[in-house]
DNA sequence: CGCCGATATTTGTATATACAATAATCTCGC
DNA sequence: GCGAGATTATTGTATATACAAATATCGGCG
């Protein structure tokens, strides 16, 4: 009879090798958690992590085309096309048309201030916990990674 | 006549706050970004980093239980259930009975393990990319958050 | 044995996301 | 001024995600 134990599955010790040095898989799980925590605090104000996100561009810059804040947010068109959608349905922005007819400005609207303002408290609350959660040195972290991405990227420095 | 600059907006200032200091605006465009450049490598393989990552677990462990996949990668239960549900039908994994029959394990097949194999390359040209586009301080600090997840979350240290 | 609370998963519904294809407009060269 | 190619946004389709509710099973207690 040839041994009990079956041959060693090869595919195992790869796996292995992927999921310690994975940044992705490591990366979607902070995502996970830390926009669980933003999405559960903004809830009573019936408020997303991603259209508050939005809402602050355009809050920032008073009125902000499409286009500009996909690259702002590295999002595709069509995924702030959609959360945008929601936006202005719910009320919280409006399209003004712009020069170029292919475009068109966003621009919160009154109600989207008053939102915005009634968010503040519980945006505070969830980034309290998540500092708490992440450890400063973890938070700082992530800005500096973003901050290297919104400077054209590529590697440390 | 008053003069003619309106009075400024005093959400914007907040807003900018917000802008600057917000976690899961940075950490979500990270994620965004970081999850695209793994997707798009895989495409080739018809498999997701999402998929990836439920796939490597399984494979490395033989079987696993749905809850124990979502303890290990913080998803909730409703969304691994939808991702089997689709690697299920792509004949990657298979569930068996198990003594509890509220449950039951996963397991991949043998067309997932060679996927998997299949994979390897492409994982790996995304992983080069983003240790690129990150550098090692950012992908070490992202490890160091996740670890810090891991083992019960909470600060820094 | 049978019920009841606890546990494990799936299903219903909604948001977030991206790629491919489409639609609308602009710009430049002639 | 017109047509071709570029630019900007939206629509079609599919995956990823979570909360709430439903389903199924387990375990203990009477």
């Amino acid at each position: 009879m040839t041994h009990r134990t079956r041959k060693a599955d090869p595919t195992a010790a790869l796996a292995t090798q992927v999921a310690t040095q994975c940044t992705a898989v490591r990366l979607r799980l902070i995502n996970r958690v830390v926009t669980s925590i933003y999405d559960r605090a903004l809830r009573p104000v019936g408020l997303t992590i991603c259209q508050l996100g939005i809402l602050v561009v355009l809050l920032r810059r008073g009125r902000a085309r499409p286009g500009e804040v996909c690259d702002l947010l590295q999002m595709d068109a069509s995924t702030l096309s959609r959360n945008i959608e929601r936006m202005n349905a719910a009320g919280w922005v409006r399209p003004v048309p712009a020069d170029d007819g292919r475009s068109h400005w966003l621009t919160p609207t009154a109600k989207g201030r008053r939102l915005f303002t009634r968010a503040l408290p519980h945006w505070n609350r969830a980034q309290r916990q998540t500092v708490s959660l992440l450890g400063d040195t973890g938070v700082e972290a992530i800005s500096a990674v973003a901050e290297g991405i919104w400077s054209g990227g590529d590697g440390d420095g």
